[in-house]
DNA sequence: ATGATATATCGGAAATTACCGAAATATTAA
DNA sequence: TTAATATTTCGGTAATTTCCGATATATCAT
């Protein structure tokens, strides 16, 4: 990506969002699957889709196939991006990532991602049928 | 300002854009006033003055007012915020902004601010005559 | 007072972005 | 194969943001 300034607001835009900056702090306490941060923020999974896809075209988080799952995780810190550092930084002392990462760790308690789409799927019918 | 992801967000998004991050990172480099900013970037000056009320708004500037003038700088860094030294310190490697900064020397040479809007319109008439 | 300069706000059309259900694609299991 | 699950892309309206000229306000000089 170029070193301009036009790449840095595309960053900084890319960040500049709710859902895709939980989604980034989320992964700053380790890599997860699609389904689970779905799981976690409680969001519709096309909605996650999206947010990683600007998250990967800002250079912020890389993707790892593994069978029908997609790993997300923060790009490895070279300390080459102090931008990525100080939002990390600065995101950790949310209360509202500190609550997504208590979350994230009783998902994957759960013997999540197998059934966490499912479960998704499942939760919305329910509101419905009710 | 609240300490909550929101917060945070609006933040973000003063700086998702080329010109506020350009102010903000031109005055990374000193106290300029306005009239000196819509000089050294030569865009319009409410153009600038918006800029610097939604910087102002997300805590990233500063402004101290004399006589009909209004300098503004950059919050005094006191280690509270990784994202603003995150954001300037990614800043300083752009070319646009070694450029700007670079400029900035010239127009406090020349005896401005006491005539940069003067001369902004000066400028813009002349587009208009020829 | 009047004029000149600096700054802020306003208007409002154009461009961009957000949102999420639905449909398409991919992989695995039975 | 068919079925189930995971992920991406699509559609399309609503909401937001951008941009800058014009206008308003403030301060200083004469």
């Amino acid at each position: 990506m170029a070193n301009d300034l036009r790449a840095m607001v595309e960053r900084l835009k890319a960040v500049s969002h709710p859902l895709r900056l939980r989604v980034l702090a989320l992964l700053g306490a380790g890599e997860l699957c699609v389904c689970q941060v779905a799981e976690v923020l409680q969001v519709p999974q096309s909605s996650v889709s999206e947010a990683l896809r600007e998250l990967r075209r800002a250079g912020f988080v890389n993707e790892r196939k593994e069978g029908r799952w997609v790993f997300v995780s923060v790009v490895p810190q070279t300390g080459a991006s102090p931008l990525l550092e100080g939002i990390l930084a600065e995101a950790v002392s949310l209360v509202e990532v500190h609550q997504d990462r208590e979350r994230a760790v009783e998902v994957k308690l759960l013997s999540i991602p197998m059934v966490c789409c499912k479960v998704q799927k499942a939760a919305k019918a329910e509101v419905i049928r009710v």
